[in-house]
DNA sequence: AGCCCATATGGAACCGGTTCCACAGTTCCA
DNA sequence: TGGAACTGTGGAACCGGTTCCATATGGGCT
């Protein structure tokens, strides 16, 4: 196994090591006759040259981060595919720090804004605060926020605030007016996950064009699980004057919502509407009602906006808004007055 | 961001690079003095040394690459958790590598045997060549296999033929007789999973042992998705003499096989049994009966094997077969034959 | 005091690439 | 025919760590 490297390459050749590295990387400035003897030694000698050896020399790793808290949520498959379509077809690797705890988070922040590790940096779903946002500006390193927003910082996010405001809406022109919302923690939130904010934005500014009144007892707020939004879910429906419909800020809560109706017998859609928010693969199935985002793209883009603040820092930072979509199926449907 | 050596530290503290390379890696032979007085330069620096250049005079990567098809199945979450729990404990960072396709499969097999690239491999579900094999045993990768099997690599596995067994078996103990099975294509499955054969084996034993003859029109194939699923659960439940249970190779199946037991107005568990496989988060949510696999044991397993091995490489080969277990929820019920 | 050994330390050589500079050989034009 | 300009090529220096060998220092023992 001792390895075969460039100078065992050269002097097979009979050439020097500047032109094994030259034709290695398809530097021009070789005569053919030497490639071609280059060549055959490489094949020889089986030569693969060293990535590590390359990368300490030319002083960039290759190599780019993708920091996401993986297993919240089930959406994160689905942009790491987009991710993965555009990385792999780049020289580029991506090594995953996945966050399960702020200080796993803080943890990785500091680590890859020191070390040099990676040339590149894709965080998804966490905001960065502003020193550490400083500390990736001050080291150089290209980053790229995905579903989080910084505005010294390239990101893709999608118009949470459209999207609740269409998720409300649509359950408004169906006739509803005791809407409820059930969403993540606002305020102890550890990870600040940015949309959490917008979409109630949006819910509250539906209601507002409706002349609907905002009621408090109509949010809820909860953990991020199914069992707690069931949980939330049975306290809203057993309320001396329960809602008729009810948003959930992810399709995993409206799945709670759907189990707590379930059990109280409460049928869906006829006497209650549950909307989602993600569109993950089992909502079709279930066939529930939500509002996709494009996680793919949301991925894809991402890797993309980094590439070019690899190959190009000084490109200009990119904020990218994608649409939502309403997708109808039949969780939702129109309000029935009690005879 | 002119960047801070080893060199300048040695300077500044006024010791020789070796010391401090001696004091970052905690040799004890360096005198508190010394040892404090490069602490302090490297402070004052704010020195932080370079993983490449590590990398490079170690001769190792601290690296390991996780091949995967991740996105087949919803299971590989679970792994993969499983996976960052060990290794995000030890100095190993980890590159993924997602299969789509055969000829990805193939190309990062080949790259990854001769690059240098990573210190060792986690292969899932995927089975190698001989050939594949042979380079990587060659190569001196270490290499693992997890939901996977082969005679010359560690690997961990379930007993899918006992899990097989198991479900079928529970069908027959209900009183079942009609017991139909929908799997993966078994032969023309391109990425060669292993366990589509041994489930199917245990199916049969378990047939076997109760006299109840095997027939092939129970047994249908087809590609790995609900839709699918649902199409063949739907030709099986319209025969002339419809199996009164199904065995779904997998809960993504089982899901398409209610579906089609919904559509065509069969009630589930009382006139038709559905157990599932995996056991998949969704799968509580819609009580479905199931094997259990230990997913995230068998990707913790997985690193805690190749950090073995990687670490001391004359480590017996090991083989790990990791139990299953019947969940039992509400899809599968006894047999009542008809009035 | 003299010797030996253990401990601490400095620094050259090394890991395996890339790059840059110097120089040889050609070509082209005056 | 001299020299400018250009093309190809060799190889030293470099990237930033680790390691090993040589040397300095100090303590213990006779």
């Amino acid at each position: 196994m001792a390895s075969i490297t460039i100078r065992d390459v050269a002097k097979k050749a009979g050439v020097g090591v500047g032109t094994v590295s030259r034709v290695l990387n398809r530097n021009p400035a070789v005569r053919e006759a030497t490639r071609l003897k280059v060549l055959a030694a490489i094949e020889e000698l089986e030569f693969t040259p060293s990535p590590i050896a390359r990368r300490l020399s030319l002083g960039k790793t290759m190599t780019v981060a993708v920091i996401a808290p993986f297993f919240v949520r089930p959406s994160y498959v689905e942009r790491f595919r987009g991710l993965d379509k555009v990385l792999s077809e780049s020289e580029y690797d991506f090594v995953l720090y996945n966050v399960e705890t702020t200080s796993r988070r803080d943890h990785y922040f500091r680590e890859l804004a020191r070390s040099d590790k990676v040339d590149g940096l894709i965080i998804m779903s966490l905001t960065p605060t502003d020193n550490t946002v400083e500390s990736f500006l001050n080291a150089g390193i290209p980053t790229v926020l995905v579903d989080a927003a910084h505005p010294r910082l390239s990101h893709i996010i999608i118009d949470d605030c459209e999207g609740g405001y269409n998720a409300t809406k649509h359950l408004i022109d169906l006739g509803h007016r005791k809407i409820a919302y059930i969403s993540d923690h606002m305020h102890e939130n550890p990870f600040n996950f940015q949309p959490v904010l917008d979409r109630y934005r949006g819910y509250c500014k539906a209601l507002e064009e409706a002349n609907i009144p905002f009621r408090p007892d109509y949010h809820r707020q909860g953990e991020l699980s199914r069992r707690v939004a069931k949980k939330l879910a049975q306290e809203l429906l057993t309320l001396p004057d329960p809602p008729t419909a009810v948003f959930a800020y992810s399709d995993t809560q409206a799945f709670g919502v759907l189990r707590a109706a379930e059990e109280l017998g409460i049928s869906v859609p006829d006497e209650l509407s549950v909307i989602g928010y993600d569109d993950i693969e089992i909502a079709e199935y279930l066939h529930l009602t939500t509002i996709r985002q494009k996680l793919f793209q949301s991925g894809l883009s991402g890797a993309e906006v980094l590439l070019r603040e690899i190959n190009n820092p000084e490109a200009p930072l990119q904020e990218i808004v994608l649409p939502t979509e309403l997708v109808q199926r039949k969780t939702t449907g129109p309000h029935r007055p009690k005879a």
